[in-house]
DNA sequence: ACCTGAACACCGTTCAAGT
DNA sequence: ACCTGAACACCGTTCAAGT
């Protein structure tokens, strides 16, 4: 069904660098890091390695064009649920994304980043790899220019662009590499996930009192804490940083 | 020279698991991150494949385990230069540390981060990988530890330790990951890597004008910049966002 | 307790050969 | 132009056997 080709069989498909991209990202989603092998990708497409590598140089390549395709359906799809928690208005459909301020703007694209690598977990290390592999490949760039654009519009001094809009994304950045879910399907789960926050805040708790003090000290927030939460705080304060910085323009 | 063991061979000194770390940080350092195979060390040892899993778990657990061991030099070992460009006092030797404000103690860490990830190229990949896979192994601990203690007497509400410490470690991890030279020793020089910035610079400038105005708009200021004043730039930044949010107190 | 070294299963990648 | 599939070089890891 919802088919435009006439053949179910999928061998017979053709062969094409979207289609082993995309069966890629497939088996990224259902197995993780480790699954992306060119012999699974051969078994699933019901080829052999050679036809793999008429279309895509080598593997890194494909991993580099995986991390792409997921990043761009990301940052165009814009997400339907606002960064900040404000009354929902029904009128609001059509031009709501050029109507938000640039800090609103930068909180989308921020939180469509987070929420790619929940949805893909092999994202976070993956954009990790890459950014120090490969850093301004088409990745980090559209990544770059989707924050540095509402930057621009922030009352931040040109000459200042460059190294505001970096300082954003090394943010956003790490703290997706750092937040992202562990690629196990045991922590994928509700459970899992508080199960493993209070191993690691008792963890946390038993440190040796003399090295480890602050630690100990923030067990209990650990435990209690909310990912995505704790990831809008940071961009607010990195924002405050910003506009207090380059005091803002108190008036239109 | 400078032996404590009276023989000059290698070879019969005893394997250990501290000896088998040392030789994959040089392995690393001198030939980067592929270079660290289980045949290399066995060579370079003089061993089989068996006595290095004698002591060694597995590949990961040595990776981690080499990582730690730079992290940890260089978070104990407190740079002589200072953050800020300030008189320099001869005075101040013995007690410099204690003496800083806690800003000057957060910059100082994280400098001390990028210089060892500048001085160990293979340690930002390193380090975003374990990240992502290992949130909370020994070295995001000792980072954490490190930088936390600082922020809790920084005027910071306890109650928010965690989610500040987190959003400056982000910040870190991320700029380090992605400011991190190249692998490749060409980028290493001084001129290889201004021939570097030059042709990114350029092909920033030569991209599509709607798809990537932004990009455009800061090609110069990328080609002139400075990965460590960038970084921190970005440090204070976030630095201001912190103390604004909480609204320091005024006086002591 | 510690080490040896052959063997296993598995990679990514290449390439002559086909269509 | 596009694909096949055997072959190559190289991994990490294991394990019976030695000392």
């Amino acid at each position: 069904m919802a088919t435009r080709t006439r053949q179910s069989q999928r061998r017979r498909q053709m062969l094409t660098r979207e289609r082993i991209v995309e069966t890629a990202v497939e088996l990224l989603d259902a197995s993780g890091d480790g699954a992306l092998t060119v012999r699974a990708l051969t078994t699933r497409l019901g080829t052999g390695p050679g036809a793999i590598y008429w279309h895509i140089g080598n593997m890194d390549e494909l991993l580099d064009a995986a991390a792409d395709a997921v990043i761009a359906a990301a940052l165009t799809t814009p997400r339907d649920e606002t960064a900040t928690t404000q009354p929902d208005g029904a009128a609001t459909t059509h031009l709501d994304r050029a109507a938000a301020t640039p800090q609103d703007e930068i909180r989308a694209v921020a939180l469509g980043l987070f929420d790619a690598v929940a949805e893909h977990p092999w994202l976070a290390a993956q954009l990790a790899l890459h950014i120090t592999r490969n850093p301004w490949g088409p990745v980090t760039l559209r990544i770059f220019e989707s924050i540095g654009r509402p930057v621009s519009t922030l009352g931040v001094p040109q000459a200042d662009w460059f190294t505001t809009t970096s300082t954003l994304v090394h943010y956003i950045l790490g703290a997706t590499a750092q937040t992202s879910q562990s690629d196990e399907p045991a922590a994928q789960t509700e459970t899992g996930r508080a199960e493993f926050l209070a191993a690691a805040s008792k963890a946390w708790r038993d440190l040796d009192p003399d090295e480890y003090p602050f630690m100990r000290a923030i067990a209990d927030q650990m435990r209690e804490h909310d990912d995505r939460e704790q990831f809008l705080t940071g961009i607010n304060l990195v924002l405050t940083g910003i506009t207090t910085t380059h005091h803002p323009p108190t008036d239109p």
